[in-house]
DNA sequence: GATTCTATATATAACTG
DNA sequence: TCAGTTATATATAGAAT
């Protein structure tokens, strides 16, 4: 009976939290084929629960496998300084805190993701600003926790061939057509795929959803 | 006032569409960030959406570069020759049905999936079965529909390190500790990444939600 | 531990300015 | 188009099985 308002943080109870996961993970991929139908989205998921050593992914892996070659087929134009800019400025701070290790900063180029882009606008002193999350946490709970192992990425991207787009949804479509959007869809190779990463905010690589922009947070779903 | 249940299917009027894009690709994104406070898992996002040219990625750049290195990092063993068979399978029905072009199929290799694995236990002549979608769409009518273009892209796989999983919810975090942990998170090199496609689904590489089991279809996150 | 069953929390379609 | 509002659909925590 659904009681608690979500505590959002990390459950410590095994078996509520994998059933939580459970029901979540379904309910995330439900949504994903959602948005995916609703607005006209190529869409794929892969799922590498830490209950299951067997991936589930959606709506396949070759699915999958056309997602990230969008990614490759960005304009090498994108690419950026900026990133550039990213991995220096916490490459700096890890040296900073890690001097016994080598940092191993994510690989930057051939990726499918080189042309990220990060606008900082915040200035990197900045950071060690100390910054109180309780206000933003009670509209948000979210922001305040951390957590790690497991991962999911989400991603959507625009597809540059608006032809096949339109496919009604046919409510009783039967297997042969969807055969034939398979293959019209793997034939299918358009470049023009705009990419990069916008906007004034300077976001912390792991499973927050916490940004800075001005030195103030906020939380990437709220805008 | 939420009126309709939702009629899955792509929305044909333009604002309509955009509109629900931007609600839901908030709801989404928030719901990764939950399902990765929650249970531990370390997540990211990145939208193309087709309205803004700039995407936007949670939790960061880097944090999206962190999950696709882990994929990098799947032993080769998890390399398949099930993928192998997968890609003829496909292969041949475009050549069939695309004579006249070159069929690209995605990459199989060196893009982080390789070791993609399908179990096709239905027969490839069972693909052509007509299969009516009715009765299973009236439960999740999601099933019927077909899209493209923009993509959406959900992973969840685990990370191999433990020590830093349980990083407790505070509530009041500052900046200057969310640094350490970035760090903790970028220094860490686990290899013991296991992955790989199972059940004994076969999929399709668009963006339905539709899987075939002995000629008999399932949704995904039913299960 | 997994599944099913609700009551409740949350997401969001349609409305409004 | 865009940002709120609100009624309703959906998701899901906790309990029961």
């Amino acid at each position: 009976m659904t009681r608690k308002k979500v505590k959002l943080a990390y459950i410590n109870n095994d078996s509520a939290r994998k059933a939580t996961f459970k029901k979540r993970k379904k309910g995330l991929m439900k949504k994903v084929s959602e948005l995916s139908t609703l607005c006209g989205i190529d869409a794929c998921a892969i799922m590498y629960s830490p209950y299951e050593s067997q991936p589930e992914v959606w709506p396949s892996p070759m699915g999958v496998q056309r997602v990230l070659s969008k990614f490759r087929k960005i304009p090498e134009m994108e690419q950026s300084k900026k990133m550039v800019n990213q991995e220096t400025f916490l490459g700096q701070r890890i040296t900073k805190a890690k001097p016994d290790r080598k940092s191993r900063l994510p690989r930057v180029k051939h990726d499918g993701f080189e042309r990220s882009r990060v606008v900082d606008r915040s200035k990197p002193q900045g950071i060690n600003k100390r910054v109180d999350l309780l206000s933003k946490a009670s509209h948000n709970p979210q922001g305040s926790s951390v957590d790690t192992t497991p991962s999911v990425m989400t991603t959507v991207m625009p597809e540059a061939t608006p032809e096949k787009v339109q496919v009604e949804a046919n409510n009783n479509v039967d297997l042969m057509q969807r055969q034939h959007w398979i293959m019209e869809l793997m034939n299918n190779n358009n470049p023009k795929s705009h990419v990069g990463f916008g906007g004034d905010e300077m976001m912390f690589p792991f499973g927050d959803n916490i940004n800075i922009n001005n030195n103030a947070l906020w939380f990437p779903w709220e805008r």
